[in-house]
DNA sequence: TTGATTTACTAAACACTGTTCATTAAGTTT
DNA sequence: AAACTTAATGAACAGTGTTTAGTAAATCAA
């Protein structure tokens, strides 16, 4: 029977959603810390042994867990960065960016901070999780310069120093070093605002 | 005899500096994965729980490795951020700090990426390991804004914009979250020297 | 100097972690 | 009904940070 081999494959399939839906959960819920290998297996009442059998090790895991927390963000930049004018748009992009850091820190935490899930690319041809969000950036940074808005000579440079910069802001605040600003947690967010907002001022062409 | 209380807290002191030593020295031969408290115990060959008789926990014993970080990226700025015009000391500021997490990469880690030595400083009044390095590139972002070479209206934005922005280079480059940019390894630090070229003179008054 | 006390140290255990492997039980095929 | 394949697991391995009870040495008081 045909059907049968079907079947497992879609078995096979639910069984890897049902393991990553459980890993995103705890990450919101616990922590990125807590979300072990034996507590997702405990989560969806198997036991650790049989995660193996559907993900080679928790890199490769961590990896999908990492896809999907690249699609939220990627959600939040269409439905939050989408001003028709790009220099609008692109303002949008940093606070959406900034924003999801803070909310979904252990997501953030996954998507740019962590060394574990980025293991499984060394062999495995390129990373292709952040794509869409970064062409998302590097198009409304494009847009910005076809129409000659910027004091910049590359659209891949500014895209990257954006991107650095507002990375910055973001992972420095959540490991607290901004400590050594002496600043309470809402004028440390005020400050990155205003940072953004000067950055995007002074690069532009007309003071 | 009073000279036995002295020559207590002296070998107390020598034995905290034999540990963090160790931890200093596995650092940078093993790496940050590989410096485990056992494995510093095996070392300076005394148990791990001999460790915890000087150090309260892991974390505080980072918190002391991070402080002899700091210490070195302060000595590096001195050294090699010494240009007596501050726009020339400023890049060359930008340029040691990124060369400096290149090339101490697990130092890095511990100074601005890993959260654990930081949960020392939440109930221990406020963190100061940063303070040298951080006033460096305050005190020369002032002289500069005293000379009004920059757009910018404050200084302590513009420090944090640029400490953001490096930080950003580096982490994201060290995480390897510069492979959605398809570049090798020496296109990538190019960009990133580019880039801090760009900053620096685009936000000059004089364009 | 002897006996009491404090200090320095450690072996062993606890509760975790990721991962592997032999074994069992269930499903599928012949 | 027997043979084979697949899915799942219990138990173990090697590692982690940390705690505690117990030992041996150094110091102090008599």
């Amino acid at each position: 029977m045909m059907g049968i081999t079907e079947r497992k494959e879609r078995e096979k399939k639910e069984m890897r959603r049902q393991i990553i839906d459980a890993a995103l959960t705890m990450f919101n819920e616990e922590g990125y810390e807590k979300t072990s290998i034996r507590n997702i297996a405990e989560k969806i009442e198997y036991s650790p042994a049989t995660i193996y059998l559907y993900y080679k090790d928790k890199d490769e895991l961590l990896y999908e867990v990492q896809k999907e927390a690249f699609d939220k963000l990627a959600t939040a930049f269409r439905k939050k960065a989408n001003s028709k004018d790009p220099l609008d748009r692109l303002y949008q992009i940093c606070k959406t960016y900034v924003n999801f850091g803070n909310k979904h820190q252990d997501l953030y935490d996954l998507m740019f901070i962590i060394k574990s899930p980025m293991n499984v690319v060394t062999e495995k041809e390129p990373w292709t999780n952040g794509d869409a969000c970064f062409n998302y950036l590097v198009n409304c940074v494009q847009e910005c310069m076809d129409n000659k808005l910027f004091q910049y000579t590359s659209t891949n440079v500014l895209a990257l120093s954006i991107w650095s910069m507002c990375h910055g802001f973001v992972s420095l605040n959540l490991r607290c070093r901004f400590k050594v600003l002496e600043l309470s947690e809402f004028e440390v967010n005020k400050a990155i605002e205003t940072s953004i907002e000067e950055f995007l001022r002074v690069i532009q062409k007309d003071h």
